[in-house]
DNA sequence: ATCACTGGATAATACCGCTATCCATGCAGG
DNA sequence: CCTGCATGGATAGCGGTATTATCCAGTGAT
């Protein structure tokens, strides 16, 4: 197909499409001459991969050059390739060498022995965490994440890494890895926002369940 | 306190203070003078507030500010300002009327029903896991969603919803729920990646991630 | 009185995702 | 073959956002 028609296909402006080509997010298409190109379903995919992680997982464009990169190097162990994934998912915490943040490593750490996992400690999901503990610190608020990480850690065992199909082409896996975590996890904060919503109105009493003040809760900015 | 001590103390430089207090993020200080105004812990407070919704919560400013006036507007119930936190986290989904997009919303209200929720129809969360179930239809994911709106049930009706302390000060309540929905959301992401990244190297067994470093963002030469 | 410093207003900057403009093709219909 | 509209590629520009730099007049300690 041509990139008209990829535009069509996908509903990515064609100037944008150009601009992931030149990005290199988007591979080249086949070139039949000097002003000719032509695109097939692999290109297509690639730009429903490169949207949901764009629009849903919101990565940088910089960041989903990362992934795309890794998910075509064939040469890379699936695992590897989920560590990009995670990688490009994390936002670059900086180091401050504080006190605080000495301890809030040493918590996270505290967690991740106590629930068995095995983690590399060059993990950005590390480091992210206990940015976040030393953020609740901060803020007084109190700081226990065993629950937490309970819940995860069954939904990943329980159900996550059955649905990865590893026996079928790598792409196919990889994609799967992929987004699996940037979907899943856009999804399972928005679950976790409805339940919040669900029970905040059954504790705090918007007393009927025909709700009275529907509007009210999610009222638009004054 | 004065501005200078209050960047000091809180780490943020003068220059982005003074856009805050424009911006209405952060109340004004006491006028002593024309050139001299007095800030005291609650602007610490505050500004720590603004901080960890920017840079954990990924917050953009113009929320922020919905976000502090519905937290300073003593009138608003608790469950409304949970409301006020939730529409701020979500990121304004834009309606397609498509077919695709009317059966994603089903599948979402069957999920709230199978849970007994009790959602209000323009709850944000829906619509942003809606559009989420688009995406991974899109993609051929499979999308079963009920074991992640299990965990999370189970995860506010057991843990959070009784870590709010209704009884404190308004205010006190108020911040934990934001910064509960915000910060825990993030750690709950966190957590996720990391039990991911522990079963994936369990089951995928094999050599650690590569610890990618930042420069590799721009080095690959496409 | 002086001078370093403060707070406030305004303009400039950096980055990012995207989009508009140009132009040399290239295929299609006559 | 010739004409004309569409295509792909290169380049420059736009719009939004968070932040920062510049100016300036007022203030208070010395």
């Amino acid at each position: 197909m041509r990139m008209s028609e990829l535009s069509a296909k996908s509903g990515v402006p064609i100037a944008t499409i150009k601009y992931y080509l030149r990005e290199g997010l988007l591979p080249q298409g086949r070139q039949l001459a000097a002003t000719r190109a032509e695109y097939d379903e692999s290109h297509l995919r690639r730009l429903r991969l490169i949207r949901a992680l764009l629009e849903v997982g919101r990565l940088p464009v910089a960041a989903i050059k990362q992934v795309v990169a890794a998910v075509d190097d064939e040469s890379l162990p699936l695992h590897t390739m989920l560590g990009t994934a995670h990688y490009a998912l994390s936002p670059a915490v900086e180091h401050e060498h504080t006190e605080e943040w000495a301890s809030a490593l040493q918590a996270v750490d505290r967690l991740i022995a106590a629930r068995g996992w095995h983690i590399t400690p060059g993990a950005p999901a590390r480091a992210e965490l206990a940015q976040t503990v030393v953020r609740m610190r901060h803020l007084g608020l109190p700081v226990d994440l065993h629950p937490y990480a309970e819940a995860v850690d069954r939904l990943v065992k329980e159900v996550e890494m059955d649905k990865i199909p590893f026996d079928a082409p790598r792409d196919t896996a990889v994609e799967a890895l992929v987004l699996g975590t940037v979907l899943y996890g856009r999804a399972l904060d928005a679950l976790r926002r409805l339940a919040q919503e669900s029970e905040s109105a059954r504790r705090l009493g918007v007393s009927p369940p025909p709700a009275p003040d529907a509007s009210a809760a999610t009222a638009p900015p004054a």
